[in-house]
RNA sequence: GGUCCCGUCGUCUAGUGGUCUAGGACAUUUGGUUCUCAUCCAAAAGAUCGCGGGUUCGACUCCCGCCGGGAUCACCA
């Protein structure tokens, strides 16, 4: 491999927004290309134009450029082998499907759909019956002649065995009689993937296919290809899949989502990256923080897990929090500008200052609004709620509050050190516990019981805010 | 159903014939730190290594069978 200069690519159909499993094949592809410096490549495989979804293709940018899967060819930046879209490169194919049949590796078919219908009506897996296989030139010619629509179909050898080593599942070996004689050229003259594919790895020089193991069984087909245009076929590595909670093939159907949907949900690309990669594939405890670039050294193509992989979203939950904790808050603060309203933008050092101590009770993103409203707004404050922190009587805890006030009132040096000293000194005269006195004043200013400590919020506040709560309680 | 792949704690995994009475991490539970929550620290619980046969002095590790799960069998990718 060390001769071969390393190509991979990602082939996204734009029939739908990858879901976060296909992204994680993307990833692999990335960092096998990066392992050994080579090209990421991104092709647009939109063969099947009856099932293409608008707007598919910029949400598949989206989330290369969101995870930091830099593409050095693609259909927007180019690059040498393009055009990158496969409906831009139709006579491509068709010259090459012709190709193929006048070397006797594939041939004309002529059957109708309502034919082929037929042969699945008793057996669900039926294959094809290669009715076309032998028709005769003379045949081929009159039908060709009177205008019959047709498509193009492999002309797989039947029997035998089509033997490979694969990168990650090592050696396999199909028989060739499990396979079909596939459609390569559509009526319409439009490819199938197996055509293109082929075409397309050749002609962009790909030296890495890594892709699902969805695509295993149809890889005779492509081999066959390669071998008959007398190419050098690319190294395979059919990667396993990413299942579901119940142990299902994850997909849109199951509610799986892509990760576009994930960073809506406040999870960070490099918490993404992370999990991604530990999801079948192992290093030390698989749970320490690394970067792209890291990753791309520690990667190991041959160490790639071979069986499924059950997604997991507490993992994905940790290794977010554990980001969070590790970016600094200026950084925080610009990837939440889309969580948080429009008013609190204005706010930066304070919405900063919160996040300093926010982010350690962090898990996504979308927790940091709900922690820190108190903050921008007055909260709601129940009487009764503060009184049953404090355990003592209105009268008592009137008069705690007193002292808590006069003391922030009077304090020459308003921060949370000097606070926290000067506040336990007084909450040792006052007969309440320390609990039970700085409960209560948590209560009183956020409305809530569990808030970072006391003495942080009460000089995120102000002197002034602060004061103005605790002197609303008992009114 | 045919074919192919896979099978170690709930999850991601370490483990390539003896060091495994199976290790780590996430999750869970408990304790400590603490003004709450969270963090952090410590500990506990959790796997008859899918099952059954072999081979071997000895198997999670090798072989066979079975079972279970997954993939695939479209003019979809």
């Amino acid at each position: 491999m060390a001769d071969t200069h390393v190509r991979t690519r990602i082939a996204p159909s734009p029939t739908g927004v990858p879901h976060i499993g296909n992204t994680r094949t993307a990833l692999f592809d990335y960092l096998l290309a990066k392992k050994y410096g080579g090209e990421f490549i991104l092709r647009i495989e939109d063969t099947d134009q009856d099932r293409l979804v608008p707007k598919a293709v910029e949400k598949i940018y989206q989330i290369h450029d969101f995870l930091g899967l830099k593409r050095d060819e693609d259909p927007v930046v180019g690059g040498p082998y393009g055009p990158y879209v496969q409906t831009e490169r139709l006579e491509i194919y068709q010259k090459y499907a012709l190709e193929l049949v006048n070397m006797g590796a594939a041939y004309y078919c002529f059957c109708s759909e309502e034919r082929l219908a037929k042969l699945h009506e008793n057996d669900q897996y039926a294959k094809y019956d290669r009715h076309c296989r032998n028709l005769s030139p003379d045949e081929v010619k009159a039908k060709l002649d009177s205008g019959a629509p047709y498509v193009i179909r492999v002309k797989l050898p039947e029997t035998g065995f089509t033997t490979w080593h694969d990168l990650v599942q090592g050696k396999l070996s199909l028989p060739n009689a499990e396979c079909d004689d596939k459609v390569l050229l559509k009526t319409n003259g439009i490819p199938t993937y197996h055509l293109a594919v082929v075409v397309d790895d050749h002609l962009m020089k790909i030296s890495h296919v890594l892709r699902g193991v969805e695509w295993l069984m149809s890889t005779p087909v492509h081999l066959f290809l390669f071998e008959s245009f007398g190419w050098e076929p690319p190294i395979l590595a059919h990667v396993p899949l990413l299942l579901g909670p119940d142990k299902s093939k994850l997909s849109k159907r199951h509610g799986a989502k892509s990760v576009l949907e994930y960073a809506a949900d406040g999870y960070l690309p490099e918490a993404i990256n992370n999990f991604l990669f530990y999801l079948g594939f192992s290093y030390k405890d698989n749970s320490e923080l690394l970067t792209l670039d890291q990753m791309i050294e520690i990667f190991d193509e041959k160490r790639i897990q071979r069986q499924n992989a059950i997604f997991d979203i507490q993992k994905l939950n940790y290794l977010n929090s554990q980001w969070i904790k590790k970016l600094d808050s200026e950084d925080l603060f610009n990837r939440l500008k889309t969580f948080i309203p429009q008013e609190w933008q204005g706010e930066k050092a304070k919405a900063i200052s919160i996040i300093d101590i926010a982010k350690e009770r962090m898990f996504t993103l979308k927790d940091f609004v709900p922690s820190a409203e108190y903050f921008f707004s007055t909260p709601e404050v129940d009487k009764q709620l503060v009184l049953e922190q404090s355990t003592h009587t209105e009268e008592e805890t009137k008069k705690w509050f007193a002292i808590a006030t006069s003391l922030i009132e009077n304090t020459k040096d308003f921060t949370p050190e000097n606070l926290h000293e000067e506040f336990t000194i007084a909450q040792k005269d006052s007969g309440l516990s320390p609990r039970e006195a700085f409960m209560s004043l948590r209560v009183a200013i956020s409305g809530r019981t569990a808030t970072p400590p006391l003495f942080d919020c009460f000089v995120i506040l102000g002197k002034e805010e602060s004061l103005k709560r605790l002197n609303s309680v008992f009114v």
